[in-house]
DNA sequence: ATAATAGTGTCTGTGAGACATTATGTA
DNA sequence: TACATAATGTCTCACAGACACTATTAT
């Protein structure tokens, strides 16, 4: 069995959430060709020297390695391939969505964050098939959004009811009634996946809020059996 | 850039659901090592030299190729890689779950159809890490039943509802109310989705039933916003 | 007091769950 | 007629949607 010819590789799509609700994507600054200098998406590539002891261990040591950022949460989405996507020839990438902590902080000017959507409406150019990518990866988030908890891996441990609020509208791009979302909210602290830590926030302005505490029970989220939406 | 060696290829879950209402699964006898002779998912390399348009075209033409087959509905599971599952070396496997039509015929011995739960219990076992991949591909298949109709894809285009009972308590493993699943039809039928032909069909006994007929309007499958279970 | 924000309560609609009832065929 | 199977109807419950109302802070 001859070696086959394949370029593979893992790749990331990392948001984080911004104070101003707004999702952000992490992107690198390619130091080799093809597309060298360019803003991309952080990736590594699996060969058989790699030390990986798996394709998800490939992709944390993508994140890892390339941005020294550890994700809250890791899935992977889907495998593309095909001759076009990389001009080296037929290539395979295996990505992933990684959701960030709030307060995550890049180091090095070759890290950055941009705003989601303008990757997602084609302002901002990606190079390889990586906007492809950033799309599918999103739109797992919004689907995901409609029933399960995911979004609340968008927020520091300790979370208020518009915090999580602005993460499930982020990811879903569409409001959501927090009436909804405290009920939600609810029906996972029965299960244990949120309880109320007695502590308060104070906004600038108007009546404190309760803090919560995301207590996740396993991967992937709470699974709720309606859709939040009509 | 060496080119990098990574063992990669495609392999399918094919299931088709038995008159008994059983899920069984398309295996082939291997005709090259390693692990040949041994009865095993249908699959295919991608390497450079490859023709496939695509990885989504790769796993049609291994259904095609290796069976002969043309499945009602493909969609990519995942993809796994690592030092172990193969025993040439660090591979990559992205693995679809196909879903074949009730009448779905195999031409040669090097083929056969199992019965799906065999393979999940571990009382039959598979050559490489295939009874892993079949265990994600039915656990794909049971989460999308619960708030699509993915099962009627196995199912003939014309169908009774009793048949579209047998498809979802198969993907399911477990029981539902003929009348929830009459609710959702109903639905379907307001989306174009499932058309009320005329036609009757005479069991042996009983009542005759109504044949419906399936007109996806989509991939995937129809979305409802509820689950169907409690 | 007023503004701002958080949290609760109420009413409606939808669809699943469970089960009873009716309909339509065969033996 | 008896039986088997299909199809429909009824009632309850959980929860999303919408919106009103109350609560608690700062200025």
């Amino acid at each position: 069995m001859s070696a086959a010819e394949v370029l593979a590789g893992v790749d990331i799509v990392a948001l984080r959430l911004s104070e101003e609700g707004v999702l952000q994507l992490l992107l690198i600054r390619r130091a080799q060709a093809p597309f060298a200098e360019q803003w991309a998406l952080p990736g590594v590539l699996v060969n058989g020297r790699c030390v990986d002891a798996s394709l998800d261990a490939a992709a944390e040591r993508a994140l890892h390695d390339k941005a020294r950022i550890a994700p809250q949460h890791l899935e992977q989405v889907a495998t593309v391939g095909n001759m076009a996507r990389d001009p080296r020839g037929w290539s395979l990438s295996t990505f992933y969505l990684a959701l960030l902590a709030p307060d995550t902080e890049l180091q090095g000017d070759d890290l950055r964050f941009v705003a989601l959507a303008e990757v997602l409406d084609g302002r901002l150019a990606l190079p390889f098939d990586h906007a492809h990518l950033v799309v599918q990866a999103a739109e797992r988030l919004a689907s995901k959004a409609v029933y399960t908890s995911l979004p609340l891996y968008l927020l520091a441990p300790r979370f208020t009811v518009t915090e999580a609020l602005a993460a499930f509208q982020a990811s879903l791009g569409q409001a959501v009634q927090h009436t909804t979302l405290r009920g939600r909210l609810e029906k996972m602290k029965q299960h244990g996946w949120v309880l109320d830590t007695g502590a308060k926030n104070q906004p600038k302005m108007g009546r404190p809020q309760n803090l919560l505490e995301h207590r996740p029970q396993g991967a992937g989220g709470f699974i709720f059996d309606r859709s939040v939406l009509s």
